[in-house]
DNA sequence: CGGGGGGTTGATCTCCTTCAATCAACGTGG
DNA sequence: CCACGTTGATTGAAGGAGATCAACCCCCCG
């Protein structure tokens, strides 16, 4: 983090989330009681966040950066529930452990809150409440999408659904046009992906070897990405949905 | 539906789902003011709830019988993403389409709320808002528990958790003491087991039968269950989490 | 230079799907 | 009352998608 990254977190008026987390809906007043709750912690790539049934005693938003929720079965099987970018939000209300590891894998700046004062602030100020609700049943919807993609798809209709996944939020972000080529980096290991779409990391490198080999992607080095057509793309992945590339 | 559950479904307060929906958090003032939006409705086994993407003017609660969320891929490949039980909830604010199918697997009561008037309710009554907060965590908790079983688990272990699920939920709607043997009916046909589990109806049928040859199970007719061991089909499931039979 | 993390590719195996036959239960109409 | 069709379920045989085991590469870093 730069000195001026960090002059930015200091003033919630400037910060990079503020119009997707959970504050967005805050009036003025409300944004104070926040921002004297808040305060900011940074972990390294690699860094565990939360270890699955330890206490919490904070929630809090990605300010930068990208996390994963894990769930490890006893004999070390792994299965990712979620991916956490920029403006999602960490932590429930009412429960202070979480269920699921959280690790960093890029390095990661959080905005928290203690959970005792967010607590209370939500059942007394409704708006923050509300933008959670919203938040949360958004999630639910991206998880049940996930369900259809673990339970159904191929290997190599998973491998497209989730490139399509981080294409789609990459050009949300940087505001691409979503027509034309589309480029980013994979935030995550071969490994990683393999635990998000329920494969083998060996799976998931043959797989996108074959996509590249039929022109879907090209690559430049082992994570850059481009997709010279979406539409292919879209086809491979069988998603039904026209998905709205922009949504 | 009996002249005696129609009128237990006139008022609230004798509500069986009363302590467990929406509104189980309701002031009598705010319970008043749902009560005067409600309608029920009765869906016969087999029939749609919604078709995805229909416009839905309702939100609502199931108050008895078994409905399921699918989705479905346009060659035909269908996945379930929720299974909804009395006192669960149908809908979300500030939408007016389901994303899925929702369909009646026995015969349904709901009790339904126009969206325009309970939308507006949410706003202003902030008991209906924390409680649909919660159970849509607890959605998405269940849906993220669904995707390492999807993801990792044997199609063995598969059904193991499958039938867990179901022994769970009965005997905390019939007051089990979680203790001894367990008995059941499945809700769910073999094919809409599949389409839960993510496998064919064929392998949950192979699977069926090879649990009652190993005697974790045992049957009487196709749909009746009964568990003589609870700890030794937990084993069957890998269910790490001691899963504390009755949560 | 050695070593380790991340990635690719090959060979083999296996679990689940696919295709197909059969069965039991049930209703329906002649 | 029985032939017939239907629906849900079981079981068998064969094939394939992905897992497993293993070798090897590349690149960075100490």
């Amino acid at each position: 983090m730069t000195a001026q990254d960090q002059k930015l977190l200091t003033d919630c008026s400037d910060c990079p989330i503020r119009h997707r987390a959970v504050c967005s809906r805050c009036e003025p007043n409300e944004l104070d009681l926040l921002e004297s709750m808040k305060y900011y912690r940074s972990f390294e790539a690699g860094q565990t966040v939360v270890w699955s049934g330890d206490r919490m005693d904070f929630v809090g938003s990605v300010v930068s950066g990208v996390a994963t929720l894990t769930q490890t079965m006893e004999d070390g099987r792994t299965q990712m529930v979620g991916l956490l970018l920029p403006s999602d939000f960490i932590g429930r209300p009412g429960r202070d452990s979480s269920p699921y590891d959280v690790v960093a894998v890029t390095d990661v700046v959080m905005c928290c809150f203690r959970r005792a004062p967010f607590e209370t602030l939500i059942t007394e100020t409704p708006h923050v409440a509300q933008r959670l609700l919203q938040m949360t049943l958004d999630d639910l919807d991206a998880a049940r999408e996930w369900m259809l993609v673990l339970g159904r798809k191929t290997a190599r209709e998973k491998i497209a659904s989730l490139l399509l996944i981080i294409a789609r939020r990459d050009s949300a972000l940087q505001g691409g046009t979503g027509l034309g080529p589309v480029s980013f980096d994979l935030p995550l290991t071969r490994e990683a992906m393999a635990d998000y779409l329920g494969l083998t990391l060996e799976t998931v490198s043959r797989q996108i070897s074959a996509l590249r080999k039929a022109g879907v992607i090209s690559l430049e080095g082992k994570r850059h990405v481009t997709i010279p057509d979406i539409a292919a793309l879209m086809e491979e992945a069988a998603d039904d949905a026209d998905g709205g590339f922009l949504v």
